[in-house]
DNA sequence: CAAGCTACTCGTACGCTGTACGAACGCGCA
DNA sequence: TGCGCGTTCGTACAGCGTACGAGTAGCTTG
């Protein structure tokens, strides 16, 4: 019994793909906060420090992660026109930033820039160049967009609720835990007792809202 | 020398008033994730397990130092008609988040609201239902709104870049960090490289070309 | 005045974190 | 045969949140 007894093995040898994608997995079932490197080494099978001939230090580490979900983003089509095809990038985007709650507060102001963070951003611009905004219009226009798309996510990952069903339910909970101090809030009572609790909150028409809201209003300064 | 030799004077007694709002100076200074018990006990010339007498735990400590900043969000006044409500409480969150870049990721989705937060959020709710806005149209104005403002604050936080100038310099650093790949992102060289890396990035002025895109898209819903 | 109770302070300790350092190992090449 | 290099990882250190329980100071009650 002298060697070979290391109880788990790698079966597949470590490299940086294999360690950012365990990592990425990890953090979907478990939390960015609960991602450490000791526990995604075990999940690997390896010794914590083997992580550092991959990755120089977890912040960098989750940089690799980020731009794997900015892979996961659908980047604008050239065959669509202008505002379906951004239409459809922001809902991609909200798609793996569900998929991927942990990125949320992570994906912009970065500066290590990945290669699928930089196609993405290029493909966008690209978009909106060739639909004929300026490039003053075209900064405004990823600006607001990127802040709404980034806001929304960061509502929903927060408040966390799942289906309207849910946000209704909690929305209730909430009425009775501040039952005491309602009084002072009348507004509250009205919109968030006596509609939200009862009719919940679905995210994706709420999204689809203000998105349109938006792209409604950047055609019109477009085009007037 | 065998009593009363304690190095730091609190000179005002402990309170859980005092706690928050030293631990809100300290992050401002610091960043919330370098704000620590012992560092904070330490500003205070207190032990560490002494702060645990005024807050239950660090969750809850954050909870409290977020509504602080809550409450220096000015509610819209009921003597504006409602967009010039809604514009000026948009510019006084951002102002406050400014003031507070560690909050941004914290205002959303806590479970122990703050009487502020409550506050503003009743505050915010009688202005649309006053102006006219249905409940359900209610809902997606507020929720259209603070996706806007606080994925705003999070760009504007993590690209960290204080004034235009700042951000132009930062910009053509970047351009030349990536110099090798800026062929495969034309339009990445055209936007950024051709024009922002040259005239920056006015975050105000940003902030309220996209609030007022909001804020007419809603009135000509409310109107329409 | 004494006794007890309460509110507060905080020293110590535990299990966790990121990661610096350097020893060990296996492999291809001289 | 031996050397170097890419890779693995055991150990250690400083720092984290906080459980536990001992200590103290001040007020209330007899």
């Amino acid at each position: 019994m002298g060697r070979t007894e290391s109880a788990t093995d790698p079966r597949t040898p470590l490299s940086q793909a294999r360690v950012l994608q365990t990592a990425v997995a990890f953090a979907d079932r478990h939390g960015l906060e609960s991602l450490s490197m000791r526990k995604l080494a075990d999940e690997l099978g390896a010794g914590a420090m083997s992580l550092y001939h991959y990755v120089p230090n977890k912040e960098r580490l989750v940089g690799g992660m980020v731009d794997i979900v900015f892979g996961e983003i659908e980047p604008p089509s050239t065959d669509d026109d202008w505002k379906t095809a951004m239409r459809k990038r922001a809902m991609s985007t909200r798609a793996a930033l569900g998929r991927h709650p942990w990125a949320v507060g992570e994906m912009e102001g970065r500066t290590d820039h990945g290669p699928a963070n930089l196609r993405l951003h290029d493909a966008v611009l690209g978009c909106l160049r060739t639909a004929g905004f300026s490039i003053e219009m075209t900064v405004h226009a990823y600006s607001v967009q990127d802040a709404y798309i980034y806001g929304f996510a960061l509502q929903e990952r927060d408040m966390s609720s799942e289906t309207a069903d849910d946000f209704a339910a909690e929305a209730q909970r909430q009425m009775h835990a501040y039952a005491d101090v309602l009084a002072d809030y009348p507004h509250l009572v009205e919109v968030v007792g006596g509609y939200v609790a009862k009719a919940g909150y679905d995210y994706a028409t709420e999204f689809l809202f203000g998105l349109d809201l938006i792209l409604d209003g950047l055609e019109r300064l477009r085009d007037g």
